[in-house]
DNA sequence: TTTTGTAGTTTACGCGTGTCAACAAAAAAC
DNA sequence: GTTTTTTGTTGACACGCGTAAACTACAAAA
């Protein structure tokens, strides 16, 4: 663990030369540059980041929030993590996995005070989420993966595209000759959360609805799988002429589609199905396998990281992943021809 | 953002007093005690951790690798590091997320050497893992998800207890009646890493095997559901008396049972199947539902990360969660007796 | 009264860095 | 040749805390 000062011993040069050759704050001339290089190559230096912390104010940071009680924790959080890990990591950034029970951001904000965080990324974000003003009113940068009801601005975050989702959706199942749909989302268990993507993905549905000539029919569920059984029946009572299911709610879906085979309702023939939130692991289990549109979570938590850090270091916006991400459709085997 | 100076002089005391008050390394008496408290919640002070790390020479983060190619990554990994974060939290600790794609620990190493990690938890260890002694070698406190060769001693880890979970599984699955038995286990894709936890359940299985009666031959696979679908006629044809499969690879078992259904292979009837290693929310997908011994991953990364820090605190090992956990069997619907 | 002891408190310094203001040397302008 | 500007480098200090060593006050022992 070689110090500054002794580089700068072996260098021949002073501290304060070894630091801006470091940051590169003030222009040092090539030859000095090369020897301070030198130094630290041969003594194995790295710039201790507590005192480069305490120093300079900054930590470099970051902390991911895990809601763990409103859904629980899915899979596809881990892949938000992974990916704002990477990047974050990429940039010289840290990132501290930080699970919530009660979506409470007290702790992180004196953890933040305490110089520890630099800035924090919300999951699962409500339209008017009272945790990103809680973080904001006392100075700390915010990046989400979601977005309030806020329209762009300068807004921090990576989204889904929802029309875009739901327009690639619709026409797909428009051009398989479905005319009626059912909508099937998320119910909170507990403390009511309204996440924007649900109230979003709704609008966005019902545009694209409209446009593509089908009719849209909202059915709500847990995410418990039992509960998405359950739902078939209804489902089916209610507008006998339906013949496509498109899901939010991956839970659901899987419970419902479980139902189709034990009561032998055959899918895709009598009924498609059409999940817009699970995940690639777990398409792998269900049977038929499920007919996706999913959003990249890597990719997505790659670019909130991107986003966040960029707003710390105050550099441009020019060169960042994309903020709005629709998602692939990938045609499985749950999917095809309505019923004449 | 107070510092000590201000609650030291609000207090009416030196810093040194306050900071005994916090860290408790000195007796101080009651009622400056009591004032120094009231001043440090009068004013909202948190000590700075940077500070803190620097003048201590101790970060009080860990970082938690996850190795995402040999097998990908799994939420079962999610669970591990939500246990351990909350954990590291409970104890004034933090834990970064750390993706590694190549099991390499030169970034860690150089990382810790800069004084922001004082301890690593590692997944995924290996019987011979060289990262253990390339992290210790350099001075780096390691706590295992799983165990190498090394019999316990002073290691820090928290791992399964393949003799129980052996004996739970073939204790029941002889009950049933069952006699011969296939064993399905993972095969490394591309860069073989032999995780311990591989060698140490065959064994365990060979053992219990014995114990109860029953024929248990081995058979591998990679984590594709496909190539575990392709599993189920060489096993069916090589040895036609095998009533049950017990599985280690829980993406294998998905494919295998698909198979079933696909061919009319009825389980349980024909075929018992026991996963071994399936998380508890996969097994909603499956239809019917799994039969499991699944290790419970939450408990088993608060564990690790307990002990990881008991080390780096030097404080006793009592009152830490257990070391060792088989998991629970949960019988569903993919276990029965045997065929006549 | 002096000595010894002890509990409680403070003084003083180090941890390793970022960066401002000052400075020397070289280049440019006059 | 002198003054001004530019370029490159450095000394000095601040960041906020932990802690060893010194010190004070006061009680107990001699």
């Amino acid at each position: 663990m070689a110090t500054r000062a002794e580089v700068a011993k072996l260098a021949g040069v002073s501290e304060a030369t070894v630091s801006y050759v470091i940051t590169g704050n003030r222009k040092i001339s090539i030859p000095v540059q090369k020897r301070v290089q030198k130094a630290m190559d041969k003594l194995g230096y790295r710039p201790n980041r507590m005192a480069q912390a305490l120093a300079g104010g900054k930590s470099r940071v970051i902390a991911l929030l895990f809601p763990t009680a409103a859904r629980g924790v899915a899979h596809v959080d881990l892949e938000y993590g992974l990916g704002a890990a990477q990047a974050a990591q990429d940039l010289g950034y840290h990132l501290v996995m930080w699970p919530t029970l009660d979506r409470s951001v007290q702790e992180v904000i004196a953890t933040a005070k305490s110089g520890l965080l630099d800035g924090v990324i919300l999951m699962e974000v409500a339209l008017h989420d009272e945790r990103v003003e809680q973080l904001k009113d006392v100075g700390i940068a915010v990046g989400l993966i979601g977005r309030t009801a806020t329209e762009f601005g300068d807004e921090v975050f990576a989204d889904r595209d929802f029309d875009t989702a739901a327009h690639t959706a619709l026409n797909y199942i428009a051009g398989l000759g479905h005319k009626e749909v059912a909508f099937l989302t998320e119910k909170t268990r507990g403390k009511p959360v309204v996440v924007a993507a649900l109230t979003r993905t709704k609008q966005a549905m019902k545009a694209a609805g409209k446009l593509y000539g089908v009719n849209v029919k909202n059915f709500e569920s847990t995410t418990d799988p039992d509960d998405g059984a359950k739902l078939l029946a209804p489902i089916l009572d209610e507008i006998p002429k339906i013949t496509a299911v498109i899901s939010l709610n991956p839970g659901a879906m899987v419970g419902l589609l479980q139902e189709t085979n034990s009561r032998g309702i055959s899918v895709p023939g009598r009924l498609s199905l059409l999940s817009m939130a699970t995940p690639e692991s777990f398409v792998s289990a269900t049977s038929p396998r499920l007919t996706t549109i999913s959003p990249p979570a890597y990719e997505m938590g790659d670019s909130a990281a991107r986003r966040l850090i960029a707003h710390l270091e105050g550099t441009g916006v020019e060169n960042l992943p994309p903020q709005l991400w629709a998602g692939e459709l990938v045609v499985r085997e749950t999917t095809g021809p309505a019923q004449a």
